[in-house]
DNA sequence: TACAATCATTAACCTCTACTTAACCTGAAC
DNA sequence: GTTCAGGTTAAGTAGAGGTTAATGATTGTA
């Protein structure tokens, strides 16, 4: 798979520069030339990894950073600041605003390509990992013990709602319709009437929580953090 | 037309089976072994729907899956994966490596045949829009969350506001007759008054912005950026 | 075996909103 | 001015989903 690069950079020079070495490496590249548009660009590319000037005109690089990490898809980018090498480097990876790295101009392009390539093997591990745990909003479903817990909370849930939930959580924010829901829950061949899936889901909102089952009217349902 | 269907499974008797219910249905059928075979016969075959195995010598279903997605012709056929049953719905349809829905093995005939049927559905009266990346003005259309996004912006919209905006987006510039977006929104059988696709672009130019969407006179309406 | 307890499903009813429609308005084209 | 496509608004409605309680089903237990 291809990697996906967002350059952000007021300078078109450098702008071009960076995209030539990073293209001539296989990787797939966007650019913007300030944060605000490096912020819109984030949700319709959703690139692993983003490069990104401290000091641009509009947005600068760590007002746009805390920004994008408030975006759904921003939290699991890797962001690295191309900045100036200084003293301050308290400030230098723009820690505070959720940056992850930086590199100091002026950039030389071998250092750069091997940076990247560095930053962008992380992800590799960190897939599987990030598979394994995604934001439930806190809720732990423990399918040996058929439990399932919130912080202190303890839920004991009887087999269908249990199995409900577990299908709806295991993909936070997506929508299951009904009919998918009946195969996996249920199974191909089982009949059962139109009420029955309300009912359940009315059960888990009674005991997890009121705001995290979200209704798609005449699509289906979805679990939400 | 006659729709094609590309089966993958390792065992021969499944095979066999499967292909002799769905060309029974009038299906056109292609089988392969593995996912690698599965991967070439894609280009030249041009399947609207895949049925596959998860389990699999060579490459299984999952790789098979994300390979395909990435080939120019596999992004708009259907994915659906044979799998057994199982507690660890994370899987099960395979959503990360951009499968569609799943089928329960055992396998029943009867059931598999009205599967299949309801996939094809989807794509019946729907656009055969070339889907390269598009510039949408920032709008990120979410079809598994059922979620517009702009930048940090979040829209949530009732199902036939939704389609329609995913339908014009999918294509910005190009103009949509009004009979057009009826078929595809809609569908060919239901007859609506002449109003109803203006009170929804209404609502459309309410939510997302006026200037997005571009009447044509006695033509249609088209997105633009 | 009877009894209790828990869970799953159904039926009957209610609620609400997404969708549609009707009535009227606007403005461009001829 | 007349026409007609589309815009606007608000009210009406169907139907998807919510709610509740009763009924079966299942399992445990005395």
């Amino acid at each position: 798979m291809q990697y996906r690069i967002l350059l952000v950079d007021d300078e078109q020079d450098i702008l071009d520069l960076l995209q030539y070495n990073l293209e001539k490496e296989g990787f797939q590249v966007v650019t913007a030339q300030n944060g605000s548009e490096a912020v819109v660009k984030v949700p319709e590319f959703k690139p692993h990894l983003i490069l990104m000037d401290v000091m641009m005109p509009e947005m600068d690089g760590m007002e746009a950073c805390r920004e994008i990490r408030e975006l759904p898809d921003g939290k699991s980018t890797i962001i690295a600041f191309l900045t100036a090498r200084s003293e301050d480097y308290s400030q230098m990876a723009g820690f505070e605003a959720g940056g992850d790295d930086y590199i100091a101009k002026p950039i030389k392009p071998r250092i750069l390509v091997s940076k990247v390539k560095a930053w962008l093997k992380r992800l590799e591990g960190q897939a599987t990992i990030a598979q394994e745990s995604v934001d439930t909003g806190g809720l732990v479903i423990d399918k040996e013990k058929y439990i399932v817990t919130r912080g202190t909370e303890v839920f004991h849930l009887p087999k269908k709602e249990f199995e409900l939930l577990a299908l709806l959580v295991s993909a936070p924010g997506r929508v299951f319709t009904r009919d998918f829901i009946l195969n996996s829950v249920w199974g191909n061949d089982v009949i059962v009437g139109d009420r029955t899936i309300d009912v359940h889901i009315r059960k888990l909102r009674e005991k997890i929580g009121d705001e995290f089952f979200k209704t798609i009217k005449g699509v289906g349902y979805k679990f939400e953090p």
